[in-house]
DNA sequence: GTCATAATTTGATCGAGGTCAAATCATCAG
DNA sequence: CTGATGATTTGACCTCGATCAAATTATGAC
């Protein structure tokens, strides 16, 4: 695997994100000091569950997924990371051992960010501390989001309840596209591809658009119903 | 609602937990120092989503069940807490409101910490940082391998994979007893009663004998492969 | 543009698990 | 011990979404 320095260009990237934007600059550059940049090309496996992973990582560009492996070869997704993320990081407080498998979905540029040297420094400063507390509670959500969601709305209503969260409230009307291919809101959605297509025409009688990417809303209401 | 102070035996259960054990005496004392405990019964709802939340709690005893609630009324188990867990935490990280509901699933006693207060000592206690950021971790792992599950898994190799949960490896012969009606162990796995039921009933056949709420197995291999 | 390849959609079938109703089993107050 | 109440199990049925196969539609190399 190839590694580079951090350039500038990245290093706006990160100071830029969630995770940094609150931090003190001293804070920041402490943490940056020593990462590396890695480049994956689609399906490259980053990490596999189990084995130690002593980084965490930054998603500079690309995307990202975390999955787990059942017996059988099948794979369920656990979250999908784009630009700007930060993950791996509850590795760091449960043995350096990485509790699920990541790939990268599309040609990705990483930073790593040692994981004994970050939880040195949020030893050392509170807003470092705070910083991955937030993290660990904005993941934490994400998975409770989904399990409630798996548990609760049909598939229609998961597509749904996944263009609303895409679309500024207020607005009846809207259109976006999506961030990445259907084969991946599929599995993020957890649904086989064939059930997201279905799910999709399903909308299409409350007013959902689809053309390739491209999603468009006509009566944001009406899919609130759904 | 009415709140007690803490005794010295509920102190003992505080001290003697997971998040407690690892802390120096100091830090433990200021948490607790203005900890009040309060009495539930059966069924009482302890906060709802949406709504502020400002405090953490603590089981002492009985159980309590984390949920959220679906548009038509169905409930979605996030998680179960029983005797010496923590839980209530992410609210404090994600603007003081809860993110799910909780209820007493049978009489508990619960010491309620007061998150802002807890917040500030995490600043000023590395050690609480940490304590606190293994405990999202923890619960960001559970989420994560309830998702997974749900994923993966047929109800019967949920409930195989329950069971192993709670047995020691290296037994090939094993018995315990259900810390919680089957009712609960159905909605902490995402399963009607009913399924549940049938699942207990198709581990049968693999050497699992369930008498009330004790459960034996007899070949541990087999419930693996299941 | 044209082809080759990959992504998506559609059709048909099937099985897991939800729901409702009824039967059975446990537990506990008296 | 005896009901009465609640928990669990069983049966019958039905829906959702997985799977496999085939058709269709992008997408990118040339």
């Amino acid at each position: 695997m190839k590694t580079l320095r951090l350039n500038a260009n990245d290093r706006a990237v990160l100071l830029g994100s969630g995770f940094f934007e609150k931090l003190p600059t001293a804070a920041s550059s402490a943490i940056l000091d020593d990462v590396v940049v890695s480049m994956h090309e689609e399906h490259d496996v980053l990490f596999v569950q189990g084995e130690p992973l002593d980084h965490v990582f930054f998603v500079l560009s690309g995307l990202v997924r975390l999955y787990r492996l059942g017996k059988d070869g099948r794979e369920a997704d656990i979250a999908v990371f784009p630009k700007g993320e930060l993950f791996g990081e509850s590795a760091m407080f449960l043995g350096n051992r990485a509790t699920a498998n990541a790939q990268a979905i599309e040609t990705a540029m990483l930073a790593r960010i040692d994981s004994r040297k970050l939880r040195r420094l949020a030893e050392q400063s509170p807003e470092i501390a705070e910083a991955l507390m937030q993290l660990l509670c904005r993941h934490a959500q994400m998975a409770e989001d989904c399990l409630a969601e798996d548990r609760l709305l049909t598939a229609p209503q998961r597509v749904a309840s996944y263009i609303l969260g895409n679309c500024p409230d207020g607005t009846l009307s809207f259109s976006f596209r999506l961030p990445f291919q259907k084969n991946v809101l599929a599995g993020k959605l957890g649904l086989a591809p064939e059930a997201l297509s279905r799910a999709f025409s399903a909308l299409r009688r409350s007013g959902v658009t689809v053309k390739g990417r491209v999603i468009e809303i006509h009566d944001r209401q009406a899919l609130e119903r759904f």
